[in-house]
DNA sequence: TCTTATT
């Protein structure tokens, strides 16, 4: 299959691809460097147990950031793990503490194992100082085991495997911080006895790296000869070493199918005479073909592995060679493209993609044999009027990226983020956070400020509202954040709500005032939000008030602006686009500039290219607007208490 | 008788 074909048919969905780090602030409170922050680590959990199990529990040790039990994309069913987050600023030590005390804790008779939280896989990875330990007694448990290890050093995890019915399986893992702490234990425990059973403690090898370890003394050849009988192939290979068995398969005539097996004493024997077969002649022919013979399942498996890899690599590959090309006039076909784009560079492949009936369905594909040429291609070809239209012409993303960030639009689920402890709530708890209102985001709010709120576009602390018409005399904004004090005070908790709604009440909270007041969603406000803000950067520029300059832009123009500038610029005219589908083809019970503001920052969650293929497209647009605004309401984002619709 | 992972 062409790479260009292969682009267009249905793929399974791949691996998702690396997630970029997050920006975190950096806090020098004396925590060692791998737990900068109060996060861990909770797996081992029933699929039943969510936050509001954790949090309870949790809360005891320490004031809770946010808990976010991991789920599948699209059942939503647990993952078996989750992350807790404590607030570092008002006790640092609150999550070594969790670790002290409630690891192993049992939560539906499964014991929870919680380990620091680690952004970097290698460790847990590569396995250096984890042991495999079995015939344990079963009256030994995960706090048993820890004890009769953690005398030789800190341990980073630990785990007996448990049946259904939570009953040790007899073997564990104990994986330690440092390799020579592990050496120690090895030593010192391995066949000693615990409760009447020797401990069995040995390095952790890994089932793919385990099967290679095993003999291999069984030499598999085909081609052979058909003449060739067991007596003449042991004649043969008994130059490679010494053989205890010699077998050909034959068919039910006793015909030889041409290939048989060679088991030899030792496994380099058998080497020695796989690559000698090769280069054997027999009767005045070679061509044999030689290997280690493998079970049938290790081979399906290799080539399961292998047929993997190779379309991985495909994909790799023209990953930025495929040119996406879109609006093409409705005769264009391969050929008319192939012209049109071959100025660019040698093109490997093109298709127009087309109905069952062969009619041009107005996009289509063209790979180069460079990325650089596909690079070239696009900016000369972007926009380029072709009869009179303007062709929209980006790199191609695979058909599963592309479902892959569609389902990331779903797993856009909120962490449960818990209030600080000792306080009156304002409302009811527990209460989603709104998606952007993350501690991050909010924590660059406060920070960009010696001179007014950047998301407060008229610069002072009255109204920021940029609609231009409504101000705040409008119902219905619901404003509410937890976040943690950048300052490094005491927990602040501020809950900050403006509603003029039909009862006339007004709540308005704050326990202690940030040095600047927030303001309510607005367009702009929207679009920045969703835009993580490098703390140590400078302060973006303050737009004069009322300067809602929906820039014309084209692709080539965007090229010279940072990340935030694109995703700000286009965020902008998306808002608006967005706005024009709830006012036409979609409707939405909650208020419209929150709802705007809100699925817009869920869509500039995608890659430039893709929003450039967004905001020209009005009918994906809308599939996008109406998939982001069911997940508002299915995770109840929006105010529902006493809200009024607008 | 050989685990488990990112908000």
């Amino acid at each position: 299959m062409s790479e260009i074909e292969d682009a267009v048919s249905q793929q399974p969905a791949a691996e998702q691809p690396a997630q970029t780090a997050t920006p975190v602030a950096s806090t020098d409170l004396g925590v060692a460097a791998n737990r900068p922050n109060g996060s861990l680590y909770v797996g081992n959990l029933s699929p039943e147990v969510d936050e509001q199990v954790l949090y309870p529990l949790f809360s005891q040790v320490g004031q809770i950031n946010s808990i976010r039990v991991c789920r599948d994309v699209i059942s939503r069913r647990s993952l078996g793990y989750a992350y807790v987050n404590f607030n570092v600023q008002s006790d640092p030590s609150s999550a070594q503490k969790a670790l002290d005390t409630l690891n192993y804790h049992l939560l539906l008779n499964k014991p929870i194992r919680i380990m620091w939280s680690s952004r970097d896989p290698t460790s847990r990875k590569h396995g250096a100082g984890n042991l495999f330990v079995k015939n344990l007694a079963k009256s030994i448990d995960h706090k048993e085991l820890h004890r009769i290890f953690s005398e030789f050093g800190d341990i980073s995890s630990l785990k007996i495997s448990q049946d259904d019915n939570s009953v040790s399986r007899g073997y564990g893992f104990v994986h330690f911080k440092k390799e020579e702490d592990a050496k120690k234990a090895m030593e010192a425990l391995n066949n000693k006895d615990f409760d009447g059973k020797p401990l069995a403690v040995q390095p952790f090898v890994r089932r793919d790296d385990r099967s290679s370890g095993r003999k291999n003394t069984n030499v598999y050849v085909k081609f052979l000869p058909e003449n060739v009988d067991e007596g003449r192939l042991r004649e043969i290979c008994t130059k490679y070493g010494e053989i205890t068995s010699v077998k050909i398969e034959r068919d039910e005539k006793g015909a030889s199918k041409k290939f048989g097996y060679i088991n030899f004493k030792t496994t380099s024997e058998a080497e020695q005479a796989i690559n000698g077969l090769k280069a054997e002649t027999i009767d005045g022919q070679q061509g044999l073909y030689a290997a280690f013979h493998e079970a049938k399942v290790e081979r399906a498996q290799l080539i399961k592995r292998m047929g993997e890899e190779k379309k991985e690599k495909r994909n790799q590959d023209s990953a930025d060679k495929n040119v996406y090309v879109k609006f093409l006039p409705e005769n264009f076909d391969d050929t008319k493209l192939k012209e049109l784009f071959s100025p660019f560079g040698v093109i490997n492949s093109v298709k127009v993609a087309t109905t069952t009936d062969g009619i041009s369905r107005g996009f289509g594909f063209v790979c180069f044999a460079s990325a650089s040429d596909a690079s070239t291609a696009i900016s000369k070809m972007n926009r380029t009027k072709i009869e009179g239209k303007p062709l929209h012409v980006c790199l191609s993303q695979r058909k599963e990226v592309r479902i892959n960030q569609q389902a990331r639009l779903g797993q856009r689920y909120i962490p449960t983020v818990f209030p600080p402890t000792g306080y009156n709530m304002p409302f009811p708890w527990p209460y989603p956070l709104p998606p952007f209102y993350n501690q991050y985001d909010f924590y660059s709010v406060m920070h960009n400020n010696g001179r007014g709120n950047r998301f407060n576009h008229h610069g002072h602390g009255g109204r920021g509202f940029r609609n231009g018409g409504r101000g705040n005399g409008g119902r219905g904004h619901a404003n509410r954040q937890y976040f943690t004090n950048p300052a490094g005070q005491k927990g602040v908790y501020q809950g900050q709500r403006n509603r003029n709604n039909q009862g006339g009440r007004t709540r308005q909270q704050t326990v202690q005032a940030p040095s600047v007041p927030v303001e309510a969603v607005v367009p702009a406000v929207a679009v920045a939000e969703a835009v993580p803000v490098d703390v140590a950067a400078p302060p973006p520029v303050v737009e004069e008030a009322g300067a809602v300059e929906i820039e014309t832009f084209t692709a080539a123009s965007l090229v010279d602006r940072s990340p935030e500038e694109q995703k700000r610029i286009i965020g902008n005219k998306l808002y608006l686009q967005i706005q024009n589908i709830f006012n036409t083809t979609v409707t939405t019970q909650y208020p419209l500039e929150e709802v705007c503001g809100k699925i817009t920052g869920m869509l500039l969650e995608m890659s430039v290219d893709e929003l450039l293929m967004l905001i020209d497209s009005n009918e994906t647009l809308t599939e996008q607007v109406q998939a982001a605004h069911e997940l508002l309401l299915s995770n109840n984002f929006m105010a529902n208490e006493g809200e009024v619709a607008n």
